[in-house]
RNA sequence: GCUUCCAUAGUUUAACGGAUAGAACGGGAGCCUUCUAAGCUCUUGAUGAUGGUUCGAUUCCAUCUGGAGGCACCA
């Protein structure tokens, strides 16, 4: 290097043993800032299938939903900005013996017998019908206590369940087609409430189908017939997972027996599944062994099913536990997704200054839940995903020092700072006679921790880079007066490097989920 | 019993096998007659234990200790 001479290269030199330090030069430096090229990633170009926000029909929208969603949706955008051609899938739960169960609870017990009439929500209104839906939820977990508590309603609901998964028409199935629709209609509306488009649902009772088609054509080549049950039994290499049933003794696919009929489904031409390049699954870290079974299962079927095991990944996440949020009795102390949300909108309402107080209420709410919504997506992805998250709004962890009001603060002050330039018709203007300032060397890592946060899918980076990114811009702030009076020329320099943090952390923000507000 | 993951300041955590382990909260000391103090500056304090591989280990391997998950008809 030394012998080419590079007019980029200001001087190496070596920096102690196994380093040499290579110093750029100023031009060199402004040039790279100025790149304007998006990433190149291992998913540029690549189709990717991202399964997220799977939700269990009759069970309401708790806060393990907020939790998979948000880690979900953070890494459909972070494929996106990678330059992956992003679609996204959501497996809802309809058909399982507890869904008989609560069934059972609401047909038998309550009386709920006349189909849709009991339960009449209009599907353009369905948000303002929370309440049918946490009857859903508590008939759920009625209907398990139920079941262990009163032996005798035991083949009642295993009748039910037969009618379900057989879907032989009668009344409860009619209330059940009833329920189901309109709990997909409410899940899907809160999850584009925050901020994700599903494009496909596929439904387990559908996948299941398949499933068992698929696990009966590769008896006993890849699955065995055991007590009258379909299972697969693992290579005796493979300690870390057990035999485990895919089609049970009734007949019926199983959670394994589900997720094979998807796999198929997943590659389907029919579904958009023709020349996909990688199928991601995020799920509660419960699941790990779960799908290294069925993936393990999967790639025995034949050298097809082998590649499309090569391509899917499995993005597993942890848990969040919520301190202070009223605890939903109906859900065994699980707090639901919307009180979770609102404890944490109290807090923001407490500390909302008089920056916003001048904006009408519902500009003032919709800031104040883009602030809660950061503050929980921040405390959740600045972890590694696997990690378990314990959120407390009673700390000030989630809004204080590096966390998501921190950074929208950061935001708003750019944002504010270009609106009174503005009014003095200043306006961002690079001067390359200035030395590159510490934000500015800041913002050169942007794109480079882009592509690590890509090809690892590690939301964490991008966490750890924008708290960094926003401390060294808000050092600078407290140190420089960025708009002087009789200094257009500084001050426009000075606005230039705001304009560039506040677009970095803009997109950045947007990448992990989080809008950014132009005041707080 | 088998098996997987995790273990970093008092607490929550970051770190492609690379430089002095980076932050935040908490504790201590300061900074608003000036552009948003949800901010800034200084300070305090950490790799569970014992071996091994390596020029170099928070990172890889082994054993141990502790925590979490999974292990036949739930999802």
């Amino acid at each position: 290097m030394l012998d080419k001479k590079y007019s980029e290269i200001q001087k190496i030199e070596i920096a102690g043993p196994g380093f040499i330090n290579i110093t750029l030069n100023t031009e060199a430096i402004r040039v790279a800032l100025e790149n304007t090229e998006s990433v190149q990633t291992i998913y540029t170009g690549k189709k990717v299938l991202v399964e997220h926000s799977s939700p269990n029909l009759f069970k309401p929208f708790h806060i393990g939903h907020l939790m998979n969603n948000f880690i979900g949706e953070s890494v459909v955008r972070i494929m996106k900005i990678g330059g992956a051609e992003v679609a996204t899938m959501s497996f809802p739960s309809d058909m399982s013996l507890g869904i008989a169960k609560a069934l059972y609870i609401i047909f038998y017990i309550d009386k709920k017998q006349d189909g849709g009439k009991d339960f009449p929500i209009s599907f353009e209104h369905v948000k303002e019908s929370t309440e049918y839906f946490r009857y859903f939820g508590e008939a759920y977990s009625r209907g398990v206590r139920h079941f262990e508590e009163k032996l005798e309603s035991q083949d009642d609901i295993k009748e039910i369940a037969r009618k379900l998964f057989l879907s032989i028409p009668c009344r409860e199935i009619e209330l059940y087609d009833h329920i189901r629709n309109i709990n997909v209609i409410y899940f899907n509306s809160i999850v584009e409430s925050l901020g994700s488009q599903i494009n496909t649902y596929i439904f387990e009772s559908f996948a299941g189908e398949r499933g068992v088609e698929i696990i009966k054509n590769n008896i006993p080549n890849v699955f065995t017939e055991s007590e009258g049950a379909v299972v697969y039994i693992p290579n005796e290499s493979r300690k870390d997972i057990n035999t485990t049933v895919f089609i049970n003794s009734q007949g019926n696919p199983t959670y394994g027996g589900k997720d094979i009929g998807l796999i198929d489904i997943k590659f389907d031409i029919k579904h958009g599944g023709a020349g996909r390049d990688y199928s991601i699954y995020i799920t509660d870290n419960e699941q790990i062994p779960h799908f290294k079974t069925v993936f393990a299962a999967a790639e025995e079927i034949n050298e097809e099913w082998k590649s499309r095991i090569a391509k899917s990944m499995h993005v597993p996440h942890g848990r969040m536990t919520f301190k202070g949020a009223k605890m939903s009795s109906r859900l065994g102390g699980v707090p639901l997704a919307e009180d979770t949300i609102d404890a944490v909108l109290e807090e923001v309402r407490v500390r909302s200054g008089g920056h916003i107080a001048h904006l009408s209420a519902e500009e003032q709410e919709k800031i104040q839940r883009d602030i809660a919504l950061s503050a929980i997506r921040i405390s959740i992805l600045r972890a590694r995903p696997g990690s378990n998250i314990n959120f407390d709004p009673d700390t000030s962890l989630s809004f204080e020092g590096d966390s998501g009001p921190y950074l929208l603060y950061t935001h708003a002050r750019c944002a504010s700072l270009l609106d009174k330039a503005k009014t003095q018709k200043l306006y961002p203007h690079k001067d390359t006679e200035k030395s590159i300032s510490e934000v500015e060397r800041k913002l050169l890592h942007y794109k480079e921790v882009l592509q690590t946060v890509v090809n690892d899918i590690a939301p964490q980076r991008l966490v750890t880079y924008l708290f960094e990114l926003a401390q060294e811009f808000n050092s600078f702030y407290n140190d420089t007066t960025i708009i002087i009076e009789g200094d257009a020329k500084g001050t426009e320099h000075r606005l230039y490097i705001v304009e560039q943090t506040k677009n970095v952390l803009k997109e950045a923000l947007y990448t992990l989920g989080i809008n950014a507000p132009e005041r707080m």
